[in-house]
DNA sequence: TGTATATAGATAGCAAGCTATGCAAAAACG
DNA sequence: CGTTTTTGCATAGCTTGCTATCTATATACA
C-alpha cells in the first residue's frame, strides 16, 4: 500500500510540474535549493534519503536540462557544490507549490487529527523498517 | 514520506527473499498465483495495480528465470494464462511468509488500534489521490 | 613525512515504474 | 456479413531507485 502511495503521488506530481519541465525525483532538490543554497551531492542525496549514485543521476538530468549548474567545491578537490541556475531559480516557487498542493489534496479526507497522527504513524513504520536494514 | 516508506519496504522484501531468487516486485505475482491459480496479464496487473507494460516486464523476467510461464488462453487469442512453474511454487510459500514478515517488522511498534488506523488513513490518501488523477 | 584509511563522485548494470503507440483478435453494430 | 470499435499484449523510450565497484582527493597515524 505504501508503494501504491508513493506511486501515486509520483504520478499527482509529475502531472503538475510536467509544464515547467520538472518532475517528482527532482522535487527534493528544488526544496533544498531553492532559497539560493548550494550544497554537495552527497548532502543532496542525505536530504531525499536517497543513495548517492541515484542523486548523482537526477542531477545529471537536471544539469543536461538546464537546472542546475555544478561547481567545484574550493575547500574540497573531491567535492562539488551544486545550485539551482537562475532560470530554474524562477521555477522553484511554482514547483514547490504544485508539491505541497498535492500533498494538501492528498489529506483533503483527513481531520487535523487524524493528518498528524498519520505523520506520526508513518514514522513510526519508517524508523522501524530502517532499524532492521541496519544490520 | 509515503517514497521514504515504500524503498525502505522493497529493499527490506529484497533483501529476505533474495536467497529465492525473488525480487519485490514478483511479490503480487506470487500472492495471486502462490495457489497453483492461472490468471491473465491484465487481472495480475489489476491486482497488483500497476500499468500492463510494467507487469508485461515483470513477467518477462520471471519467466526468463523459469518461475512463470505463459500458455495461451482458449477462450481468447488475444490472452494469456500465466501460471507459476512447479519449482517457484516450492518457493511461494516461503516468499509469502517473507512478505508478511516485513510488514509485521514494519508494524511493531505499532498498536493493534494504530494498524488499523493506519491502513484506513492510508487508504483515504490512496482513495484522494486516484480520485484526482482521474481527470 | 609517508603510507594507510576514509570519503566524494563517477560509472556500470539491473529492477520497477510510467506514457505513448502499434498490432491482432474479439466484440458490437449498421 | 462486413466494418468499426474495443481490448489484450508487445515494444520503445524514459525516470527513479538500488548495489557494486572504481578513482581521486583528504585525513589519520606510525
Amino acid at each position: 500500500m505504501t508503494n501504491w502511495a508513493a506511486r501515486l503521488f509520483a504520478r499527482a506530481i509529475d502531472r503538475r510540474v510536467k509544464e515547467f519541465g520538472v518532475s517528482s525525483g527532482q522535487m527534493p532538490v528544488f526544496f533544498a535549493l531553492g532559497d539560493g543554497a548550494a550544497l554537495s551531492q552527497k548532502a543532496l542525496a542525505a536530504i531525499a534519503s536517497i543513495e548517492q549514485p541515484t542523486m548523482a543521476a537526477t542531477l545529471s538530468r537536471m544539469e543536461r536540462d538546464g537546472m542546475i549548474e555544478r561547481r567545484p567545491d574550493p575547500r574540497d578537490g573531491r567535492s562539488q557544490l551544486v545550485a539551482l541556475t537562475p532560470e530554474a531559480m524562477e521555477k522553484a516557487l511554482k514547483v514547490k507549490e504544485a508539491g505541497m498542493s498535492v500533498n494538501a489534496v492528498a489529506l483533503t479526507d483527513l481531520t487535523e487529527t487524524e493528518r498528524e497522527q498519520f505523520l506520526e504513524l508513518l514514522g513510526k513504520v519508517i524508523t522501524s523498517l530502517e532499524k532492521m536494514l541496519e544490520d
